[in-house]
Formats: C-alpha cells, structure tokens, sequence
DNA sequence: GATGAATGAGAGTTCATTCAT
DNA sequence: GATGAATGAACTCTCATTCAT
C-alpha cells in the first residue's frame, strides 16, 4: 500500500489512476489542472488553477500537499490514460511491430492533445525531489508495456538484440513534445505516426 | 580551438564593448553562466550567475539585456562548440554512417556535460518570442549538418527515402538529456553513444 | 460629520468613489496611502504603504493593479471628496462670485491638507497611460462644477464673456501645491483663500 | 561670491547663466540635457544625457555634483534665458499693463518650447535640499522683475493694492505646463498669452 | 470542509554614482 | 581630464502557501 500511497492525502492506489477513490472536488481540480497545465506548463499559478476549477485555492492544497504534487498528480492521471490504452493494445494478438506501431499511433496523438503538460511530466520526473511517484507509474506500468513488446518483438525474430531496457527509453523519449512541434511544422499531423514508428521499428529490425 | 575559440557566438548576443577588460567580463559572466545554468537550468537567478562570476547583477544587465538573452547566449555558445566539432566531422571523407556515428559520440558527450542547458535550450527554442537567434544558429547551421549527412547516406544507397529534414529532427531530439540521463542508469556511459547510433542508422537504413 | 459621513449619504457621484463597497482593508490601505504619498508625492514605495498600512505588499497588489493605479485611486478619493463639497456649495443660492469664493477657499485648504497629493494628481492626469480615471473624474465632474459657476457670473453680469473652459482651467490651476506653499511663507494661511479669489473674480469681472 | 556660486565646481557666476565661463563639455552637457530633460523630465537618466551629449557620464559627474544639480543649472539656464527677455522688456518705457503682456506672452511660449523642464523646475524648487541655488535665481532675479512692473502698474493707477509678493507668486504660477498644456486643446496657441495677461491684467486691476 | 484574503520571501530589473584605466 | 564598465541598493511585482472565518 505504501508503495502505491498517493500524492494527496493518502489516498492508496490499487491501480495507476488516481481518479479511483477520488472525492468530487479532486477531480474538479484535476481536470481543471490538466487544462490550464497543458496550455501554460509549471508556469501555472495554483489560483489558475482554482479559477477554472471554480474552488478556492484552499481546497486545492486540502487535496494535494503542493503545486508540483498537483502537477505529479495531472501527469499521473494522463500517463496512466495512456497507459490503459496502451495496455489494451499490448493485450492484442497483433505482431510486435503492429502493437509498436499503434502504441506510437496513440502516444502521439496524446503528446500533441495534452500540450505542454508531456514536457512538464518529463521536468517533473527528472527533479529528484518529486519525481518518484510519477517516476514509480512510468517506470514501473508505462514502460513495462514497451519492454514487453520488445522483448515480444527480439522472440518473434522482428527486432534486433540489444538490451531491451534501453531500446525503451529511446522509443519513450523519441516521442516527445519538442519532435512533434517540430514535425507537424514540416508534415500533416497525420503523417506524424508513421514516420516515427517506421524510424523505430527499422532501428530495432535486425 | 581553445576553450573559448568559438565563445563569438554567444557574445553576439551580447552588447559589444571596445574594452578588451570589457570582453573579459562578459566571458566571465559567460562561463559562469554557462556552470550555473548547467546546475539549475532556467531556475538559476540572474544573482546566481553573478556570484558565480563575482560580478555584480548590474554587470550582467550591461552585457544582456536580460535573463533569457542571457540563458540564450551560453545555449548558443554550447551549441556552437559543438557545431564547430561536428562540421570538421561532416567535412571528412567517411561513409555517412560512420560520420553520424562520430557525431552522434561528441553530441552525446557533451549533452551530458552541458547538464541541463541542453534542456533549457529546447525550451527557449520553442519560445518563439527569445529563441530567434538560437533557433537561427541551430537551424541554420547545426541542422544543415545532419541534414547534409543523411542525404549523403540517401545517395550512397545507405539510408532509405523519406524526407531528410524530418529524420534531421528525429535525430536531432533522440539525443537529449532525458535519453541520456535515463539510459546512463542502465549501462555505461561509453556505451551509449553506440546505442544511439546504431538506433538511428538501423532507423534510417533501407 | 466623519470623514466619511457624506461618502454614504452625500450626494450620488456619477463616478463612484473607490470608497463605495470597498472593504475593510482596501481602505486601510488607502488611508495609508493617502498618508504616505502626501508626504512624499510619486517617490513613496509600495513598501511605505505597506509599512503604514500594517499589512503585506501583496495585499496591496491584491487590491490595486500597479503603484499607479493605487495612486490614481488616492487621488480620486480626494478629489470626489473636495468635488463633493464644492458640489454642495455650488447648489446653493449664492451669487456666483460668492460661490466661487467659497469654493476656492475649500479647495485651498484641501490642496494643503493633502500635501504633495495634489501635485502628484497633475502628474498622473498629465500621462496619458494611466490618468483616464483621473481624467474622467476631475474633468468630467469637478470641472463642470467651476464652469457651471463661471456660466452663473456671466449671466448674472459679474464676470467678463470669454470662454468658460478657459476660464475654469485657469482657476483651477491657479490653486495648486506650489501656490500655496509659496504663499504662505509671505501671509497668513487664513488669508489665502480671500487673495485667491479675489485675483480670480477680478480677472473674471468685466 | 558665494550667493552666486554655481552648482558645478565652484565658478562664481556673476549674473543668472551658468554658461558664463563654463568650460566647453559643460555646454555640451547642459545642452544635451535641455533636449533629454524637455522630453522626459526627471525621469531622464544620466546616461541618456551623456549619449545626447557624446560625452561619458563620468564627464558629466566632473562637472555636476549629481543629477539633480545638473537638472538644477538646465533650469537655472533656461530661467536665466528668460529673465534676460523679461528684464529687457521691463527697462523699455511701457506702461506696466503692457510691459506685463509682453512678459506673459514670452513666458507662455517659453513653457511651452520647454516641455518638462518647466514642471520639473517647480518639483527641483520645492524640494527643499536641492532647489536652492535655482530658488534664489528665481526668486532673486526674476521675480524681481515682476515684481517691479507690478509696483510701477500700482503707481500707474493701474492695478489695485495689495502684496505685491503675492501677486507676484500668483503671476509666476499661473503660467505653468499644465495650464498651457490643457489650454492649448481648447484654443490656438497663439490666443494663449492673450487668455493669461487679460486674466491677470483684470485680477491685478482695480 | 471550503474559502480567498493576506503574507512576504524572492525574482527581475534599473540607474545614480564611483573609479580603474 | 575623459571614459564607460562595474557596482549594488532599491524598487516593482509575483505567487506558493497559510489560516482566520
């Protein structure tokens, strides 16, 4: 249970999702966070939040213990959406590079919808400090899904040997805010998806 | 050649000065800025740089015009240094790939030792308000490297067809401090820089 | 008969004073404000407010947009204060020369009594960006005052044809700090109202 | 000597300019500052003067104890400008009504070609440390010259009795930036002079 | 529990003045 | 004498966090 206690006040997590168990006013506050974060990053005030939460900020700090707790909290709460989806699909009887290939589908389209909160997520895991819940859902769920497809991928002849590990932090960081800002300036977004799971899928071919 | 041969970059972002004690300043703000801002990234405080520097604040607001000019100046030094080592690559004789190799081994490096500049880069370039000159000098000139490169590789039957522009990109985000930061925890740091290669050779390759 | 009596049952205002529905704090900071900037004109800190108002600077930045701002509404309150009164004496049924008598001699006191406030309310309505407040209050209403008296005296045949506006910008400008201040190191304070509108009715008088 | 010692380093002035045996930076200088002081008052910078000037702003320490010394003798050299037409029209054999219109009418144009030096002045002259030289060049000189023209109307028969002094302070101050300044949207420039002297012609007759 | 006013540390920036060259 | 780089106190303004109601 401690490992999966979460960020506000307590409240254990059987699962990624914070949303389970949580009280009204939480998901007020988080859905409303999820907005204002993905348009502005870590620059958001908590009272923008509250704003467009319709709450006080009072109880934005009743139900997560700071600002950064309440961005792990937005982070957490898309990653482990993505999460879910991305599992379904791993669920599949799909060959490795079809599953990557809608992996990548999804994971793009949710990096563009949720703006600049990927890159928050990425700032927040990286600080130490704050960082190991979301560091705990990426690690332990998000990436897992990669590992297995991969290593799915190395048994099926598809991809190349090489530790599994790292080839899924190249495909986990190879899509991210920055690469689809860019991209979408040069390509229709819709050709995003392919273009990178092609440059991923001949990386890891044999 | 010397450590600050390619410092011009950086101080044409800043105001000029006839005084050679004055350029001495500005070099000395530069080099702290550049140890701090490694540290803090964008966090670091304008009076940070200063102490680092043993200048006062005031001094820095001669030779910039702010802060962001300033986190500018010392993200285009870097990436000027390393531009300058990738073109002597890029101008050798070697096939495509074992040029992107060789530059994918210095940009490695040097994400790592630049800490977390390399990340405050990538925002200020998608500021669009402060990151024109960076955003010049890396799109202009670094990119044009990559970019020559993976055409090479495209004419000597080494890489497969697609638009070169949008794998500079891939390329050019798939060594980033994340990536690096990340896999430095799962096998030695020596060893990454073939992994990234040998990722994106693999992608580009027919 | 407080200061703020015939604030809640004085004459309506078509521009309200600031003191209408502000609460408990936005009036302390105004008191303090008053206090600090009569003293000090421009120059005062938003500290000094803040010291003398007993309260945090943010509290003042919670209540007016900008040091500006807060000045304009010190000047504001004045100025309705001293409207207020003049209004009152210009209902009554006095000649016109009796009434601009007795409005010159409030003025003057408050001119006085407000210190360097008087002074800084020129500056304010003098810089286009922030005085339109200002503006619209004095000119709108205060001024009206004197020309309303000034139109009464022509009619009535006790001051000269002319362009009222004209007239009423040369009287109002005619009581300020430095008038007053200068005045009253040659006569008696007591006297000064009667010199003033002496000079005034006589360069009205036919 | 010392009554007319100069703000700068020291050179005895024997009349009201300070241009007098000024070194030829000097004039540079004051001039420089007249333009910058017209424009932003005050708030001008030091270094806004040196650029102006083409000089460095330590040559403008050597010769002004500070900035407000030197905004001091701008002042002192444009009222000296003045005082120097006025005291010619009061030695010519007018009649002290006219004498009084002609005076007016330089002034107004004066004030007017001065922007916000003239309202600087006023703020230099009521802030007690600093304002003295400038108050006694004000005072001593050109005061005197209202002052003597307006005991001549009083022989004249033309104006009425009372303190010459205060009628004197009443003349200097209602010509004043903010008067012209607000006048000038009502009527041409040119009605202007014409406006002042007939309202104080009238307020000083009997 | 909810609210949002109050707080005040802390950040960025300016500029009068000094002083080494 | 002249220069202008350096200084740092001072100022405005922001915003995460607290707490009385």
């Amino acid at each position: 249970m401690a490992q999966n206690m979460n960020l506000t006040t307590g409240i254990a997590l059987s699962t990624p999702s914070i949303r389970k168990d949580a009280n009204k006013n939480t998901l007020r506050v988080l859905d409303a966070a999820k907005k204002v974060f993905a348009k502005n990053g870590l620059n958001t005030t908590v009272e923008d939040v509250a704003k467009e939460a319709n709450v006080g900020v009072g109880t934005i700090y009743r139900r997560f213990k700071n600002k950064y707790h309440l961005a792990t909290a937005v982070s957490m709460d898309i990653f482990s959406e993505i999460y879910e989806e991305q599992n379904k699909i791993s669920l599949t009887n799909h060959p490795a590079d079809t599953k990557l290939e809608l992996i990548f589908d999804y994971f793009t389209m949710a990096s563009r919808r949720y703006g600049k909160i990927h890159d928050m997520s990425l700032q927040l895991m990286n600080s130490k400090e704050i960082g190991d819940d979301l560091q705990q859902l990426v690690t332990s769920n998000m990436k897992k899904i990669f590992l297995k497809v991969i290593i799915q991928g190395q048994k099926e002849g598809l991809f190349r040997e090489g530790d599994p590990e790292v080839f899924q932090i190249l495909m986990f960081n190879m899509v991210n805010p920055y690469v689809v800002y860019q991209i979408k300036q040069r390509i229709p977004m819709s050709d995003i998806p392919s273009y990178l799971s092609q440059m991923i899928l001949k990386g890891l071919s044999r």
